[in-house]
DNA sequence: TTGAAAGCGCTACCAC
DNA sequence: GTGGTAGCGCTTTCAA
């Protein structure tokens, strides 16, 4: 016998199978005499029955699976992510169809094709895409979605708080006494980039520091970017700054390479700190200081998120946005020159 | 109307659901009047139908879905196989379901429950576990399996040529002078990590050295492993090697750490080396000379013969080892000191 | 408390 | 060439 069926069970137990059904799907309020549950449950457990999702998936019209779309996978925030998705998403008996899609092409209906040809129940986005583009695709798609790593107006969405994380850097970078601090911006498109670029010019504010337009720099979220980022702007400004924030680990990588070449010692003269905390903190000489973002909890939110609106029938559009983790102190900041 | 089934095309198309059915599945072979065929087309093209996966997979015992089990997901080598996999799933219509299995607790059956729950059509796993454990567990989940990262004997396997890759490696180190080239192995269990040991061995023999097993040491799959068994070498050997060759990239950038720490130049002092290419390969200083792995053919190779196995209804039990990619010549390597 | 039966949307076999 | 029809394995009224 290749599978045992509902059938079989209910053969073996001497019961119809809408019966066997009844007690196999466990639910409360079923009145089962204990004697034919027990056979039924007997019968099941010998022949190692497990219901065909495939089925039940069919009559339900619920296959219990969540696609999660994501532009990478080799990004640490999202490798988080996805873990923290699965995690809950296992808890609650969802499986996790992980897409990876390419933001490059305008993958206009990618959305749609992902939960049609694949039936999920719900569709975690993780993607990069503009604003608008992405809520027409997502709504096209047909099912309940949250959008992750941003926040899309009138949609769900979970995301990190960019602007108390940066302020967590900010203050520990004025803390030791710095007030010329650069910023390496993200792409200027990209939600996070844009809110840690504000959140940037907010908590000098906070502080009493005019944030000095000249001292920001967009490097996008590679280490070349990040490299030539930096010299671009040791190459503009008059006088150099005492400590660059990036908005990413990898650009801050970049940076080190860059001051490092220019015969600039970190932290001696120029202190680095990141946003994002991550392996790649401890490979790099000296030691990133960072703030660590909590990628594996908005995953998880971000399920949580979709499957209450999946299993309550109900789309909500609250936006949650995680607080930072916190400040984690390498060799990469020290106190600022001459003080 | 929600979501527009065949019946809907058919009524509109006039024929039977039989008839519809038959030209939208585009076989060749059918034999239908082209006028009905146009139609059927068309009233399925202005009712933006699309089959129900569902449905077909319950009638045809067919899911169109790959299941693939990994142990991490922030692994390069992991993410760049998914990357692989998945772009030839989806060439070939399939959908890729990625379950990140812990390889910690000794999941017994969890490949049973995957497939089991979610209903795919074969496995791949590239997970670390060892021989007869994995091959069991694959065996009792039902379906078509192929080993992923290593060789499970007599199963199929796509594995990458260790031996090959380690022979690159030390030729090119042997080619700069060096004879002491000590090696930082990876796992004592892990296929991978015995062979990158065996291929040191090998190597260094072909090229009339004897392989010292003085200068072995295992340092894991970490950075702090690669920096802990970097200083017990240094502590244990009278002669420091003028070389250092790691499994691993992030065991080398470790390996970096504690050469940095202990005085001695990179490569002025001792060259270091490495398995696997990627984007760490570039952030760490000075960067790493590598042997590139081809990870994502292997996730691609490995995706392509379980659907021919799938499709085939054959099970194979072929063994791919594929090529390295090459040495990527980096600053972290150069002529043996006194040359 | 249990059973009968009607489908979910599709494919495939067999008539005509 | 095209239509009828019987299920795939399950859930869910509705009766008994």
């Amino acid at each position: 016998m290749a599978v045992a069926t509902l059938s079989d069970v209910a053969a073996r137990a001497a019961v119809d199978v809408s019966t066997a059904s009844r007690v196999l799907r466990g639910e409360e309020g079923q009145r089962v005499r204990e004697e034919t549950r027990a056979r039924i449950l007997a019968a099941a457990d010998a022949l190692g029955y497990r219901a065909n999702p495939v089925a039940r998936a069919l009559r339900t019209a619920r296959t219990h699976t969540l696609g999660m779309a994501v532009p990478q996978l080799d990004n640490p925030v999202f490798a988080a992510a996805i873990a923290g998705a699965e995690r809950v998403a296992a808890a609650r008996g969802y499986a996790l169809l992980i897409s990876h899609l390419e933001d490059a092409l305008p993958a206009k209906d990618a959305y749609a094709r992902l939960a049609q040809l694949n039936r999920v129940d719900g569709l975690l986005a993780a993607t990069l895409e503009e604003d608008a583009p992405l809520a027409e695709a997502l709504a096209r798609a047909g099912v309940p979605f949250v959008a992750l790593n941003r926040v899309l107006p009138g949609a769900c969405s979970v995301a990190l708080d960019n602007i108390a994380a940066m302020r967590v850097a900010v203050d520990h970078l004025v803390s030791l006494g710095h007030r010329r601090i650069a910023h390496l911006a993200g792409r200027a498109s990209g939600w996070n980039g844009r809110l840690r670029l504000a959140g940037w010019r907010a908590a000098l504010r906070a502080q009493g520091i005019r944030p000095d337009p000249e001292l920001v720099e967009h490097a996008g979220y590679t280490a070349s970017g990040g490299a030539a980022a930096m010299a671009a702007l040791l190459a503009r400004v008059r006088t150099p700054p005492t400590a660059v924030l990036a908005a990413t680990l990898v650009s801050a990588a970049g940076a080190l390479r860059t001051l490092r070449q220019a015969g600039l010692a970190v932290p001696g003269d120029v202190s680095v700190a990141a946003l994002h905390d991550g392996p790649v903190a401890e490979l790099v000489e000296p030691q990133l200081t960072t703030v660590a973002l909590p990628a594996e909890a908005m995953g998880a939110a971000g399920a949580e998120a979709l499957i209450a609106m999946i299993e309550g029938g109900q789309v909500s559009d609250a936006t949650t946005l995680l607080p930072p983790g916190g400040l984690v102190r390498r060799a990469s900041t020290g106190a600022a020159r001459g003080r």
